[in-house]
DNA sequence: ATAATCCCTGTTATCGCTAACACGGCTTAC
DNA sequence: GTAAGCCGTGTTAGCGATAACAGGGATTAT
């Protein structure tokens, strides 16, 4: 019933030519004539010919596609660059093998790249920006290419990152400016990478101005723990601002701020990470630092498409800069 | 330099048996000693063999890889239902091919439908939430099983949908029983079915109870557009609820009636679509509709891998039942 | 004892494609 | 006029797996 779609053969047969040049035809080879190509050309239009990806990855040993290792997709910073390397793979004809990983755990990273390893993928993505042990991603062959996407410098594989202890710097700087003494920091979750160069870039700002790094309290990304968080910084009331380490959390400290009746920012400066679109229709709108997902995921790919042409890379790692977004939920210390 | 790695003929000869007793120890077929398979296997170990996928699909036909088709994927809905259909995939062992729609387009629709088939997908699911025209998905081959999610009902293709017209029906009625009486929406965009089933619902529960469906305002599913149509919606001063089509809008309405002076829900009772994670830590928190796209994903992947093993499906239209989550952001109507 | 059967294993063909080489015919060079 | 070169095309040989069939040895049936 459902018939053997056609081959290069059936379209050599239709066309009179061998299937050899067939696959020039395929393959843009300059070595055909106009007149065969046109005849070819015509024969694949008029059988519906499609090249079968199966039987040419096997000859080539190329299977025309990229392994991207996540974590959570759902999440709006990975959702965004997955995005964003998707759009970019497709461009230059590469398809994407995603594999998300459920834990942070050393295993379930290196099953996941041998997953994706004996997928044949032509190189390789990874996103997996938390601590997973020693000399991590060690059961990457060598010769697959790969890019590290704001996660652990590894060696020699090339990296992009954005520049988080400069983001952090530049939200706590603000503050600084405006007068704030006491700046408490909700950070993420204690095994990420983000979350220490992030408390990293914190506590520098706050050492250049011989301010105090006590009021550090972990969240885990969520609104809930930002929620929660703020409630324990509370606690001390020398504290007029907080730096929350994602704009999700500085949604949670709305919330206990609000239920605190601290008016924001007239008693409490708030600044949230990543600026989520949503972040400038909140009340009152939130000052945060912005880093573009969007160029991470392209910088990125155009990295490991570089190295899978066999091109020398210029750069082994991209640095990305966040800026500041000034809104209305920063605003001068109170006296 | 980078040698080949070791194929079934490796095996085969470093056990000393032939390479169709390794494929049978590979596809645990029952006739094979338990002695030879004990050996195969230590070789396959010592040699690091990985089965070459692309010589396999290309003999079988089959390539274990399921095609997604779907709409921006920074989106938290399509986000979620994308990362449920690939933890399923992933268990039953099928890897995922994403394509991304730029644009609400049939032949952009229609392109990602071809790419996805010629990249030999054994199966497709389609979330395509809005009209592209008469006849879509037509160029699918007849042969290739296929789920179509929150989208139209095309002839016989199964399909999972979450049952809209009861969401917006239970938001509605929810807002009838405290006692509005002029009761606003704020819509997703005119091509959307989620957009024509919430309004639809709406409707429906306003008709029941003969109140007004005059104040229709349509967004585009984002915090802006929500916090526009609500100022627009505030030029009628006897609106005394708001249902938003999603939380997004519901946020930039919080928003804008803030900047109103009006209380919310004292003044103005509001309920959203979606559930975020956020939701519940808005100021006031949000009511809203649950919708479980966890579910939906992981229904639509059991649907396609039923046909894909061709087993008899049992319903052609699997329908999933949202929920609804009162919180504070509505009250009784002020008199 | 001989035939029939089953269990386990090997041999051969094939999937659809590309790489490498072969080859006829025409142009160009001396 | 013959050698050399190039252009366009065809022929052959794999890539690494599975499918289908063949076959040897032990077990069972007659």
């Amino acid at each position: 019933m459902a018939k053997r779609p056609p081959s290069m053969f059936d379209v050599a047969q239709a066309s009179g030519v061998s299937h050899q040049t067939v696959s020039r035809v395929l393959n843009n080879h300059e070595s055909v004539s106009d007149k065969t190509r046109a005849k070819v050309l015509a024969s694949m239009e008029k059988l519906g010919y499609r090249p079968n990806l199966a039987a040419r990855a096997l000859v080539t040993g190329k299977s025309s596609t990229i392994g991207v290792l996540s974590y959570d997709t759902t999440l709006f910073g990975p959702a965004s660059m997955l995005h964003a390397i998707r759009e970019s793979a497709r461009e230059v004809g590469y398809a994407l093998n995603t594999v998300t990983l459920k834990a942070i755990d050393r295993e379930v990273v290196e099953n996941g790249i041998q997953e994706l390893v004996n997928a044949g993928v032509d190189g390789l993505v990874i996103i997996a920006p938390h601590y997973v042990g020693d000399k991590p991603f060690s059961n990457i062959p060598g010769n697959i290419p790969t890019v590290i996407v704001e996660g652990e410098d590894v060696g020699k594989i090339p990296s992009v990152n954005v520049d988080q202890i400069l983001g952090a710097q530049l939200a706590v700087e603000h503050l600084i400016k405006l007068g704030h003494k006491r700046i408490a920091h909700i950070s993420g979750p204690e095994n990420w990478f983000e979350t220490q160069k992030r408390i990293e870039g914190w506590k520098c700002a706050l050492d250049k101005s011989k301010l105090s790094t006590k009021s550090l309290v972990a969240g885990d990304w969520s609104a809930r723990s930002g929620y929660e968080a703020t409630k324990e910084i509370l606690k001390d009331p020398k504290v007029t601002a907080i730096f929350a380490a994602n704009d999700s959390m500085a949604l949670g400290a709305l919330k206990a701020l609000s239920e605190a009746k601290i008016a924001v920012p007239a008693k409490m400066s708030l600044i949230g990470f990543d600026n989520l679109p949503e972040s400038e229709f909140l009340v009152p709108e939130l000052t945060t630092i912005v880093q573009d997902f969007q160029e991470v995921g392209r910088r990125s790919l155009d990295l490991l498409i570089t190295q899978i042409k066999g091109k020398k890379i210029a750069t082994k790692r991209v640095d990305i800069t966040p800026t500041l977004a000034i809104r209305a939920s920063t605003a001068k210390a109170p006296h």
